[in-house]
RNA sequence: GGGGCUGUAGGGUAGCCUGGUCUAUCCUGCAAGACUGGGGGUCUUGCGACCUGAGUUCAAAUCUCAGCAGUCCCA
C-alpha cells in the first residue's frame, strides 16, 4: 500500500518537522490529554498521560526528598489582604488572577484569589513558624494546581489557565549567601531531574526586567524545542528579604537580634512533560525513557489458526519473566493485525516490542525491536529478560546524548544582530551584551526575539555590545520564546 | 489589546456562496459476525452529527446578530 493511501485512511501524526501540528496531534493520539474540555485553557489528563505525569513527578519528589525537602500542602484560596501586600509581586500577577467574590449568593467580605503561585499563601504561615536561626533551613515544597487568566492562545501543557502540576519549593535561610547557595542547589537538582528525563537544558540568569516579581534574581532553565523556539521549564528565584519584610518573617540570630529571613522559591510545571514529549518524540509518536513509559514492553503474539496456543504460552512465559524483574509489560492479543499493533504501540512510546510467532517458536527466539532506534534483534527466548534489562540500562542515556548533540547544534555563537536574526529560526543565538536594560530591550526589539539570560559559563574573551558598542565579557542567550 | 477565519457523528470532512430534494456525503472510529493474520487486511450489518441563543423567512446546516469554543495574523 502506498503512503498516500495510508494517510487518507488512517489518523496519522503529522511529521515532526511541522512541529505545531505534530504537538497538537500527539497530545491526543498519544493519549496524553483530552483537549475537549469546554473551558479555554483547561485540559483533562487521560489515564495514560497521567501515568507519565505520575512517574515524572515521582522522580521530582524523590530528588527533593533526598535533598532535605519536605512535601506540604497549602490552600488554593488566598485572601486579597495577603495577596495585595507585596507591591511588585501584585504588579506581576494582577492581570491574570482569578477571583472568588461570592459564597453562594452573598458577596464575600474579603475576596479570595485562586493562587497563581503560593508565596502569599505560604509566607503568612512562615511568619508563625519561624522563630530562630535553629529553624533553618526550611525546605518545603508542594505539587498543586495554580490558576492564571491567560489572554493569549492557550496550549495543552505549555500555556494553561489551570496549571495542574506546579511543583513549587519555598525555602527560608538566615543569610543572603545561604539562600544563594540554595538557589545553586535547586538548579543542580533541576539539571539532574531533566537528565533523568533525558532532556538537556540551557541555564541562564534572567535579565532584571524578566525576573520573578518581588525577587532579587532568577536563574532559569530553558529547553530548545524542535521548532527552534525555547520553552522555559524551570525557574529558581532568590527572594532576598523582600517577602520577609512584607510578611514580617523574622528570626532571632545567635546574638539574640531579630533579623529578616532570606528566602528562595523554585518551580517546575507540566511544561517539563511538554519538553519530554517534544524532545524525544518522532514521526511515529512518543518516545519515552523506560522510567516514564506507562508500558515499557509490549508483546505482540503473531497468531495463526493452528498453533496459537503455543505462541500465547510463550508470550505468557516472557511476560511473567519480565514482570518478575519489575518491568511493565502488556501483551496485545487483540484482534488487530500485527502491523496495526506495531503502529499503535509506537505511538504510545512502548520502549521495546517483542514479537513472537510460530517461526520464532521453531527457532526458540523472539524478535525484539527497540523504539528509539528501530533496531531489530533476534533474541533466544531464554535471554529476552536479560536483553531487555540491558537495553533499558542505556536507553535514557542514549536519548540524552542524542538530544544533547542536537541541542548543541542549535546554539549559534554570533557577533552581530544580523547574524543573530538569521539563526533564530533554527535555535538559540549567543551575543555579547553590555548588561544595560536599554541595550537589552533595544536588542529584543531589533531582532524580534527575547533575551533568555546570561549563561553561567566562564567567558574568557571579550566583545562589543551590538547596541552601544561598549566592550563587555558578558554574553547572552537570545531566542524566539514560547 | 486589535483584526481575520472557523465551528456538521468520538476524530477528519462534503454540503453553505445561490435557503427547499438533506431522510446530510465520504474516510476513520465504535459494535456484531465471517474470512484472515510476520508493518495500518477484506466483506456484511449496525451505531453515531448540523456549537448555543435570538432574529429574518412559508421554509435555515445554509442568511443576520450575540454568546461560547477553536485557530491564525498584527501590537
Amino acid at each position: 500500500m502506498s503512503e498516500s493511501d495510508k494517510s487518507s485512511k488512517e489518523m496519522t501524526l503529522p511529521p515532526k518537522s511541522s512541529f505545531g501540528d505534530w504537538f497538537n496531534s500527539i497530545i491526543e493520539l498519544g493519549k496524553i490529554m483530552d483537549v475537549r474540555y469546554p473551558v479555554k485553557g483547561l485540559y483533562v489528563w487521560y489515564p495514560f498521560g497521567f501515568g507519565i505525569r505520575k512517574r515524572v513527578y515521582n522522580v521530582l519528589r524523590e530528588l527533593l526528598d533526598n535533598t532535605g525537602h519536605e512535601e506540604v500542602m497549602f490552600p488554593l484560596l488566598i485572601p486579597e489582604t495577603e495577596f495585595m501586600k507585596e507591591a511588585e509581586h501584585i504588579k506581576g500577577f494582577e492581570d491574570e488572577v482569578y477571583w472568588v467574590t461570592k459564597g453562594g449568593l452573598s458577596p464575600l467580605d474579603i475576596n479570595l484569589a485562586l493562587r497563581p503561585t503560593s508565596e502569599t499563601a505560604i509566607y503568612p504561615m512562615y511568619k508563625l513558624w519561624i522563630r530562630s536561626h535553629t529553624d533553618f533551613p526550611v525546605l518545603l515544597y508542594q505539587v498543586v494546581n495554580t490558576f492564571r487568566y491567560e489572554t493569549k492562545a492557550t496550549r495543552p501543557l505549555i500555556r494553561l489557565r489551570e496549571i495542574t502540576s506546579f511543583k513549587e519549593a519555598h525555602t527560608v535561610h538566615a543569610t543572603w549567601d545561604d539562600a544563594e547557595k540554595q538557589v545553586d542547589r535547586a538548579v543542580d537538582i533541576y539539571i539532574q531531574f531533566f537528565k533523568r528525563l533525558g532532556v538537556p537544558v540551557l541555564i541562564s540568569k534572567r535579565p532584571d526586567w524578566d525576573k520573578f516579581p518581588g525577587g532579587d534574581y532568577t536563574i532559569a532553565l530553558d529547553v530548545i524545542m524542535p521548532d527552534g523556539k525555547t520553552l522555559q521549564v524551570g525557574t529558581c528565584h532568590h527572594l532576598g528579604i523582600n517577602f520577609a519584610k512584607t510578611f514580617d518573617i523574622k528570626y532571632e540570630d545567635v546574638d539574640g537580634n531579630q533579623q529578616y529571613a532570606n528566602q528562595t522559591c523554585y518551580g517546575i510545571s507540566e511544561r517539563c512533560i511538554a519538553s519530554l514529549i517534544s524532545v524525544h518524540g518522532d514521526d511515529k509518536g512518543l518516545v519515552l525513557p523506560p522510567e516514564f513509559a506507562p508500558v515499557q514492553v509490549v508483546i505482540i503474539p503473531i497468531l495463526f489458526k493452528k498453533n496459537s496456543e503455543e505462541v500465547l504460552n510463550a508470550c505468557k512465559k516472557i511476560s511473567d519473566d519480565l514482570k518478575s524483574i519489575g518491568i511493565r509489560v502488556e501483551t496485545d492479543a487483540s484482534d488487530l493485525r500485527p502491523g496495526a499493533k506495531y503502529y499503535k504501540w509506537e505511538m504510545k512510546g512502548a520502549c521495546a516490542r517483542i514479537e513472537i510467532g510460530p517461526r520464532d517458536i521453531e527457532n526458540k527466539t523472539a524478535v525484539v525491536v527497540r523504539r528509539d532506534t528501530g533496531e531489530k534483534s533476534f533474541v533466544p527466548l531464554d535471554d529476552v529478560t536479560v536483553f531487555i534489562s540491558n537495553m533499558f540500562e542505556n536507553f535514557c542515556n542514549d536519548l540524552y546524548e542524542k538530544a544533547e548533540i542536537e541541542m548543541n547544534e542549535r546554539i549559534f555563537s554570533c557577533t552581530d544582530l544580523k547574524e543573530v536574526s538569521s539563526k533564530l529560526g533554527k535555535g538559540v543565538a549567543t551575543i555579547y551584551w553590555c548588561g544595560s536594560e536599554d541595550c537589552g530591550k533595544e536588542m529584543e526589539d531589533r531582532i524580534d526575539a527575547g533575551i533568555l539570560g546570561i549563561p553561567n559559563i566562564d567567558n574568557v574573551t571579550t566583545g562589543n555590545c551590538p547596541i552601544c558598542g561598549n566592550s563587555t565579557d558578558k554574553i547572552v542567550y537570545v531566542a524566539k520564546k514560547y
